[in-house]
DNA sequence: CGTCTGGTTGATCTAGATCAACAGGAGTGG
DNA sequence: CCACTCCTGTTGATCTAGATCAACCAGACG
């Protein structure tokens, strides 16, 4: 939590008081779109997910949310509902900040709220590249995209064996982010292997050459 | 420029002695991609439209701008390039301040960060809608929901007459908004056309029933 | 006049959506 | 332990939205 270190020992104290500690189970939903916000959220450890439904049942997940991730502090900000669902993908350590908390913390200390706009830039900066993404580019490039991403945060190389990376999410959540359907990336999935830029064995992907990969999706950055 | 309101009348003075007041043709550039950021400007009158090229060629068009608009604030903040370019689409006069006054009124006036705050969060939302609509909806919805959003800002009640809007922007430019080309929207114009939601003659539109319209996008927003 | 740019249409092709079937666990209950 | 169902993932067959390539027309402008 980068905000943080802006902090006081008072406001540091204050905060431990407030705060509410909660773990979410995979699965587990965090808080409702549409719901009205009464809070924010940070992400200690885990990994979690931001779904925006809409009236037809069509779902997207418009945007995972890592370790030092913040949830729902935007509607915090405009004091809307919040606009998507949030859920823990996998077993998700938060910490829970009222909205009554949260504006005393930024009535008293005005570096937190250029955190709060450094963060919302960042994150503004992502979405646009992804929205970019899905303007121009197809399926293939943009499960790319994604996988890269997910290699930044879960993938390692082992000597000996390559680039290796334990997908923490299932294919259907793989589909909702790159927005098509699980069969599409089965295909994808096939394709890319045929082409040797990556091999899959249930939620293990090896890459024989992560240059490929960049090469491939260039464009979206 | 909401921005302004918190100014006191020394910083105001100070913006009216430093900013720098341009006006725009339509079709010249107001910065490119990949500049470094020098400074941010202000939409007062007028169009802009933010463009994103990728290396392969391809360009969207991420964003509009009317008045009240702010360009490039976000790269000043980061002090990264330009992500896209801008450009106005109308006759836009324009209100320059360079990186070192933005950062003197930035320290003098806390308020103002608020204002960027809240204006960065409402970019946000809009961008994080398109990509949902860019993920899962198609062509044809895409169109209407910008067609909607531009009727909002350029359409009127004609009594006797409907409602009218006159396009601002070209046809390319509608497709690069919507992430297809040209083509396409010719044809999705004839099927709008062809069932009764919208007719065209050149750069006016007509909607018959703008409910109807609504109704096709209650998804998007 | 020719040339250019913007827009429309036609013909064709393909990525990807959709519908349906099926295979392997994993859990549940007898 | 088996039978059952549920859930995830994969594959096949088919269909369609939309991309692509090409021709063409109209107005603007030298």
């Amino acid at each position: 939590m980068d905000e943080w270190h802006d902090l006081d020992a008072d406001e540091l104290a204050f905060v431990t008081r407030v705060k509410r500690d909660h773990v979410f189970e995979p699965g587990e939903v965090i808080f409702h779109q549409g719901a009205p916000c009464d809070g924010m959220y940070w992400v200690r450890t885990g990994l979690t997910g931001e779904r925006r439904l809409d009236p037809d049942g069509e779902m997207a997940l418009v945007r995972l949310g890592y370790a030092g991730g913040a949830l729902g502090y935007q509607e915090l900000l405009t004091g809307k509902p919040y606009r998507n669902s949030a859920e823990a993908l996998k077993r998700t350590a938060t910490c829970y900040l009222s909205h009554a908390a949260i504006r005393e913390l930024l009535d008293r200390n005005t570096k937190l709220r250029d955190r709060f706009l450094q963060r919302c830039v960042r994150d503004h900066e992502k979405t646009e590249k992804n929205l970019v993404a899905a303007l121009n580019r197809g399926v293939r490039t943009r499960f790319l995209y994604a996988l890269l991403k997910l290699y930044e945060r879960y993938g390692q190389f082992v000597t000996g064996k390559g680039h290796i990376l334990e997908l923490p999410i299932a294919r259907k959540d793989l589909a909702a982010l790159v927005g098509t359907g699980p069969e599409s990336i089965s295909r994808t999935i096939r394709k890319l292997e045929r082409d040797r830029i990556a091999s899959f064995d249930g939620r293990t992907v090896f890459f024989p050459d992560l240059g490929a990969v960049q090469d491939e999706i260039h464009n979206v950055g």
